[in-house]
DNA sequence: CTGAAAGCGCTTACAG
DNA sequence: CTGAAAGCGCTTACAG
């Protein structure tokens, strides 16, 4: 295995100055950087990580902890983490974490507090304070995409703002008997995404004036295509008290929600409108209307930021701020039109 | 930072006692063991990974390389690795890697390369000779899963028998009109999934005495839900030349195609049976006909393949032969039904 | 600009 | 069973 020192000898230098000179780090004659490059090319020298890490305590290497890969939302953000970490010459470990356990206490003891990554990134977790601290403790920058941790920065897009964006196309249009497919404990976790959007409904409904418990129906589902299918069979196979509009929390949910509409032979737009979140890589062909975000884009903002933190040379010194809003937008298809008279 | 020296102080014995104490590797006095443990709890001490694979050469870190994480198939595969690995005591480093290119070119020579990784499992990608000499130069086992790598063990179902089970299915309902959807390429790349399905379908025909060219059409698209759409509206556009049932060469492709006989005002099966491969979540609400195969299983599969070729004790000494095809199994709903008459 | 030396935090022969 | 010592492959003050 070729080290440090052959490339050294190769190009009649010390250790030091072979370093030197490949790191770019402190300063060596051209012609001598030169030659060592010349050296290190000739005998393909790459210098090990776990040297290196042990003397300058990094490792070029980010944690994401996750907990879904097979959604939609999350997929592309994973891709577009991935994407960022790989230009910026980190390695990317996975962690695919979901509920609370001894497994995730023992990721977080056993594999993160190690000095294996130099930053994490929590994409749509909740962190507790004790997760937290141990990362910290160690100096270790967390940046949480969609989720929450206590005192690190948090991009997200404004969930609360989309539901109410969502909602009020529907208003517009003249619907007042309004649904909502939220997310599971949406009423109970205030802070969560679904929570956020659900209280931007509700918000958006008191101030069209329209009585958020009588006049809208809420049903909490799991937001896959499978539960708003369920979710919604349930909400609109009782036909008195059927919603001429629905908001769904994810575009998930709203395509499970536009098929159980057909299953039952409710037109979409005809009979009921459905809205949802997210701009999912199908809405386009299911024509669904929705708050588009861009979550491939919104992985590599992380990143950018987690490369600031680091204090990365090359990250931009832009206004990237994790206090305002990732974008979003209103994109309007054919399963959403005005109420009928 | 708690080092092995603290815990050895602590515990009034040698760091070279403290660390086989601690490792469980050389012999120790029980007696010993236990107050190198207690000191070392009461203290938190953690191993330094760098040092530990700078003196060992083993690092506790598989890398994955796939070139998709939010197509179905893939992300459970990536799920199943995940969960294997972490319940071994090691991390994932994920390479999200497709085409060729300099990207990837610059993961195997950089990254990969590196002593970074014990192992590498590729999954639905296939090597090149110069990519694997490569890792293999450094005695780094390679395991292929779905794709393709020279001399390493490849996991994966028998696609082109996973073909012949949907195709018969077809057959023997009496559909003799069968049409297939095949991934892009499966014409040309003969030993990749696609190629394999295509095979498959074809011998299938040919053995029932059908001619594959004539009595069958092959259509290639993208294996997504919106490729297998939009190909399924081109085939069944034209009502002349219509098959009366459709192999597709996976459920994402099938499920597209579900969507677009119906779109056109095709029943399914009633008019248009519609099988697909690989058990995808949604394959039963819509109840579609499939050859189910079990990506999470064979995710852990792999990474106990991988396991043995590390020679990690704990590693199953059982029958597991990287030459047998993985399990599948044909799950008839409620998509296919008999040839009209 | 360059080199000799120390040191990052472990593990592993080698003795005893 | 245990300890002293060497060494894994780098980087970084410190001198010059």
């Amino acid at each position: 295995m070729a080290a440090i020192g052959d490339v050294a000898r190769l190009a009649g230098v010390s250790k030091a100055t072979a370093s030197r000179a490949l790191s770019g780090r402190g300063s060596v004659a051209v012609e001598t950087r030169r030659r060592v490059e010349a050296a290190a090319a000739s005998i393909g020298f790459i210098a090990s990580p776990d040297a290196a890490s042990l003397v300058t305590g990094r490792t070029k290497n980010v944690g994401v902890i996750i907990p879904f890969v097979n959604r939609w939302f999350f997929g592309e953000v994973l891709e577009g983490i991935e994407r960022a970490l790989l230009t910026a010459g980190y390695d990317l470990t996975l962690y695919n974490l979901a509920d609370r356990g001894p497994e995730r206490e023992r990721v977080f003891d056993f594999f993160l507090a190690r000095k294996r990554v130099d930053a994490v990134i929590a994409v749509g977790v909740d962190l507790v304070e004790t997760e937290l601290a141990g990362l910290e403790g160690r100096g270790k920058p967390v940046v949480s995409l969609g989720g929450s941790a206590p005192r690190s920065p948090r991009l997200a897009i404004d969930d609360a703002g989309a539901a109410v964006l969502a909602t009020e196309h529907l208003l517009h249009l003249g619907h007042t008997r309004i649904a909502h497919l939220a997310g599971r404990e949406a009423d109970r976790s205030v802070e969560s995404v679904q929570g956020r959007r659900l209280r931007g409904f509700r918000s958006a409904m008191a101030d069209a004036g329209l009585d958020p418990i009588a006049g809208a129906t809420v049903r909490e589902t799991e937001m896959t295509l499978p539960g708003g299918y369920a979710a919604a069979l349930q909400l609109l196979g009782h036909p008195a008290h059927r919603p001429s509009a629905l908001f769904a929390a994810s575009d998930e949910v709203a395509l499970g929600a536009m098929l159980a509409a057909e299953r039952l032979g409710i037109a979409v737009p005809g009979d009921l409108s459905i809205v949802g979140i997210d701009g999912h890589e199908y809405a386009e062909m299911f024509g669904l209307t929705t708050v588009e975000q861009y979550p491939g884009e919104q992985g590599r903002v992380a990143v950018e930021l987690v490369m600031r933190l680091l204090g990365e040379t090359g990250a931009a010194e832009g206004a990237l701020d994790s206090s305002t809003p990732l974008p979003m937008r209103l994109v309007v298809r054919s399963s959403t039109t005005t109420a009928a008279r």
